[in-house]
DNA sequence: ATCCTACAATAGACAATGTCTAAGTCAAGC
DNA sequence: GCTTGACTTAGACATTGTCTATTGTAGGAT
């Protein structure tokens, strides 16, 4: 993740202890944080980190095109920092968690023209559902 | 949309004019209104009705199968009364308009079972994005 | 090494969407 | 036409996210 710092501050980005504390955060794969949760365990290295700071810098991550927004479920958007390699999501009904996944197929080339209404297709979302181990058991 | 009054009212449900208003203004092909575009319509035929019945009647709607929750942004969950035929949606990514989509293929049978990671998976929702016609224009 | 200044962080008010509760109302069976 | 339990209502409350005015500070300039 230090290679994203590094990035970031190659692109301008003034690096102050906030910053580098929510990077941290959301370092692994499989990682689908809410914003709430990403300030939670922000607070936990460094106490006086806000909640607007927190959302400002997602959204900077977002918009920089180095963490993904997921909207999986009706309940707070999730950040993906799996960014460069493209993936799809596979959801647990029951308990919301979230694993990446790579389906074979392209979607895209399955919406034939007389199914895109004159929009410009540019990407496609794969949301596959059920029931994670866990609560199959249960 | 009387076939949906006469399918509730044959699994108990008591029919009042909130209901029905709620029925009526869901009716059609590519509708995807939001609980408060619903709430809107529902004023305009029933001063009286209240938000939280609103509320109520979709989420009772949802929990029969007989409408559909799409969470297509980070916005207002919109909700699909196209239940009965399968598909899937293309989106504005500027405008945020809706249509209904019918892609060939297959995507549950794109996923090995490698990458289900145990899960039961039951579902998969395909969302396309992109420009409307009338935002490419402008 | 210290100073400056624009950019960043903060607290908390505000906004949008959705949920819950207590009390009143009414559809449908008797 | 009663009765009763399901339905509706108004509005408080909860959650998630945004904005603003103020204070702080990273990093270049001196």
């Amino acid at each position: 993740m230090s290679d994203l710092l590094e990035r970031l501050r190659g692109r301008g980005w003034r690096m102050t202890a906030q910053r580098r504390v929510v990077a941290e955060v959301l370092d692994g794969e499989h990682v689908h944080l809410t914003a709430d949760e990403v300030h939670a365990r922000a607070v936990a290295k460094l106490p006086e980190i806000s909640r607007a700071t927190v959302y400002n810098t997602l959204g900077e991550l977002v918009s920089l095109g180095e963490v993904l927004e997921v909207a999986t479920d009706r309940r707070a958007k999730r950040y993906d920092p799996n960014a460069h390699r493209p993936h799809h999501h596979l959801v647990c009904a029951q308990c919301g968690s979230i694993r990446d996944v790579h389906p074979t197929g392209n979607p895209l080339a399955d919406l034939p023209d007389s199914e895109r209404f004159g929009f410009t297709v540019s990407d496609v979302e794969v949301t596959y559902r059920g029931l994670c181990p866990n609560c199959t058991a249960a």
